[in-house]
DNA sequence: CTTAGGG
DNA sequence: CCCTAAG
């Protein structure tokens, strides 16, 4: 059995006028545009081409859709998918919910909207005829079915009816009941054009001859109210969302297909059909490994993170999740975060090891894991992961570190090359990197904070030839130079170019500049500064002055005089000083007395913190306004 | 570039 | 302190 996808637009009349038995009409192709459902015909051949199937074969499918139509309104699924005729009455109904199995509702309290996934049936569904209900399984289960009952197709070919083309007034429902629920409902029936039996799906169903440039005009103009009742008529639910834009943007996304897969740029390689879009990041991957051995799990269709794709992920999910619309309400009230680079590095990471891919990053053929796919306009490799239970597609990330390298990637070289040999020049002090540091660094690059790749097993390699130094390597040049060391101490003390230009003399730079022995913590990081008293008192009045949060503001109004701490700096001590505080605040005996002999935190600076905390968390109106007068006053605005 | 937040 | 994502 060969690999059946496909999707070519021409062949979408016969499969449309079996449908659309009652309105009769065929679709030209400039009348498909308009026509909510194509579906494409094609039959794939041993090569890969895709060939346009014959009339005679489209007959075969007009039969068969025919047939098994009369049985579809008896089908209690829920999860259907409307189809809508262009007189904007729902004559049919699909349901094809087992192909466009996009998110689930709960796919997204995982916050990971980045992604969907599109699974096609399991291929059992595909090789019976008997089990074969209509519309609950894939479109070109149908096709499927009928090349076995075909004399005129070639032993090795198959039809393939793949892709759905969903143009306008299309719900889908995430939960799997949007459709029969609102028409039991029927909530918005009335915003729907007066028409109880109208689905109202959209309002577009209405008024199928509005141009879309006219509709966005007109929501323009629409009060938000309106934009309200629109949004209603077009997702079937109310919305409290009184974003104006927010509501525009659904409603226009919620009309406008969210998921066109232009043919144009429909390839096939030797295994994986990939349908590119110019728009749309869009890839369709159907393993023809996959359908061979009958597995229940071929590859699904993916959308990239935005690393990789854009705008269209969004309206993609828009329409298809009602959640997302949930979702988005309550994002316009706080930015849902995406999944950050390492989430997904480290999701990488722990499928690796899963997988015991000890190989080079690059993927290699036979890793099923790991598809290269084009876009259309780039090449993506991705590779699967599964995540809380479900498989998801991610870009493949190597574990190497992709950015920037350091400032010192240069000595990082020296020790990838193999002896760990810090050149011993003193004078050098980037070269002269310590232990801890490279430690830090091959941390880096390799990605990961885990042992893995080549780098760090050389580093864990030399470390146990040394049972000597836990921590640093068999380097003798290294020990010989206490220069670096000294260095290393030297980092957590007041350098003096900052004691000259801040004037600040006060006690915890003398604190600092205290010899102390070298302990782990010192040898921790280079650029570790420990913040003096002066600093914290700085930055609490900074912030009673500006605010939680107007950092660069305090920054360059309070610490102009301590150019070595930045915005984030200020941001990240600020958050420790609140942690210490709350943390501090029931057991007050301890006092400002800290375990590690680090600085020293007067309890009074601390319940400042913690009053500011509290009093800032909403700042009046009134104060804000100063404040940006103050600061643009200052040039900052 | 600035801010927020995770690491 | 670093990094990264979101504006």
């Amino acid at each position: 059995m060969g690999t059946m996808v496909g999707s070519v637009e021409d062949y979408g009349e016969m499969f449309q006028d079996a449908v659309d038995q009652t309105s009769g009409a065929s679709l030209s192709s400039s009348n498909q545009i308009e026509n909510p459902v194509v579906y494409k015909l094609v039959r794939v051949a041993q090569d890969g081409r895709l060939v346009p199937a014959t009339d005679e074969e489209m007959l075969e499918v007009k039969d068969l859709v025919e047939n098994n139509e009369n049985d579809m309104s008896l089908v209690p699924d829920p999860g259907q998918y409307e189809y809508i005729t262009d007189e904007g009455s729902p004559s049919q109904f699909l349901q094809l919910d087992s192909f466009f199995q996009l998110e689930t509702a709960e796919a997204y309290t995982e916050n990971l909207n980045s992604r969907l996934e599109v699974c096609p049936p399991p291929l059992e569904l595909l090789q019976s005829k008997e089990e074969l209900v209509y519309g609950s399984q894939m479109p070109f289960t149908l096709l499927d079915t009928n090349y076995h009952s075909s004399n005129e197709l070639p032993g090795d070919e198959e039809f393939v009816l793949s892709e759905v083309l969903l143009q306008e007034p299309v719900c889908f429902s995430s939960d799997g009941c949007g459709i029969d629920q609102s028409m039991d409902v029927s909530p918005y029936s009335n915003a729907a054009g007066g028409n109880p039996k109208a689905p109202a799906l959209s309002t577009t169903a209405s008024s199928p001859g509005a141009s879309r440039d006219t509709e966005e005009i007109c929501l323009g103009n629409l009060s938000i109210k309106a934009l309200q009742d629109t949004f209603r008529a077009t997702f079937g639910r109310e919305t409290t969302c009184k974003d104006k834009l927010w509501l525009e943007r659904k409603i226009k996304m919620g009309r406008i297909n969210p998921c066109v897969i232009p043919t144009t740029s429909l390839t096939v390689d030797d295994t994986k059909l990939i349908l590119g879009g110019q728009d749309s990041d869009m890839v369709v991957a159907f393993s023809k490994d996959t359908f061979d051995e009958g597995r229940a799990s071929p590859d699904c269709i993916k959308r990239h993170p935005n690393d990789f794709g854009d705008s269209p992920v969004e309206a993609f999910v828009d329409h298809y999740s009602g959640n997302e619309d949930f979702e988005g309400e309550y994002r316009s009230a706080k930015r849902v975060r995406k999944a950050t680079r390492r989430y997904i590095e480290e999701i990488s990471k722990v499928d690796d090891e899963n997988q015991q891919s000890k190989e080079s990053p690059i993927p290699s053929k036979d890793e099923r894991s790991i598809s290269t796919v084009s876009s259309g306009r780039r090449v993506v490799v991705t590779r699967m992961v599964s995540l809380g239970g479900s498989i998801i597609q991610v870009p493949y990330v190597s574990h190497v570190r992709r950015s920037r390298p350091r400032e010192n990637i240069m000595a990082l070289g020296e020790f990838n090359s193999g002896l760990w040999e810090v050149k011993g020049n003193p004078e050098e002090s980037d070269l002269n990197l310590s232990q801890s540091q490279l430690n830090n660094d091959v941390k880096r690059v390799s990605g990961v904070k885990s042992v893995s790749g080549p780098v760090q097993k050389k580093l864990v390699a030399h470390c146990v030839l040394d049972p000597q130094m836990q921590i640093t390597t068999n380097d003798q040049s290294y020990k010989d130079h206490s220069k670096p060391k000294l260095r290393e101490v030297d980092e957590d003390i007041m350098e003096p170019e900052y004691m000259d230009s801040s004037g600040d003399s006060s006690d915890d730079s003398t604190y600092n500049r205290v010899d102390r022995p070298i302990t782990q913590s010192a040898m921790r990081r280079k650029h570790h500064r420990a913040w003096s008293l002066s600093e914290v008192k700085n930055l609490v009045e900074g912030v009673s002055k500006y605010g939680v949060g107007k950092w660069s503001v305090i920054k360059k109004l309070s610490y102009s005089s301590f150019p070595h701490r930045s915005p984030v700096d200020l941001k990240d001590k600020w958050r420790n000083l609140l942690k210490a505080c709350f943390a501090r605040a029931p057991l007050n005996k301890m006092g400002s007395l800290r375990k590690y002999g680090s600085m020293a935190i007067p309890s009074q600076v601390l319940s400042q913190v913690k009053e500011l905390s509290q009093k800032k968390s909403h700042v009046s109106p009134a104060r804000k306004a100063r404040m940006v007068k103050a600061s643009s006053r200052h040039g900052f605005l």
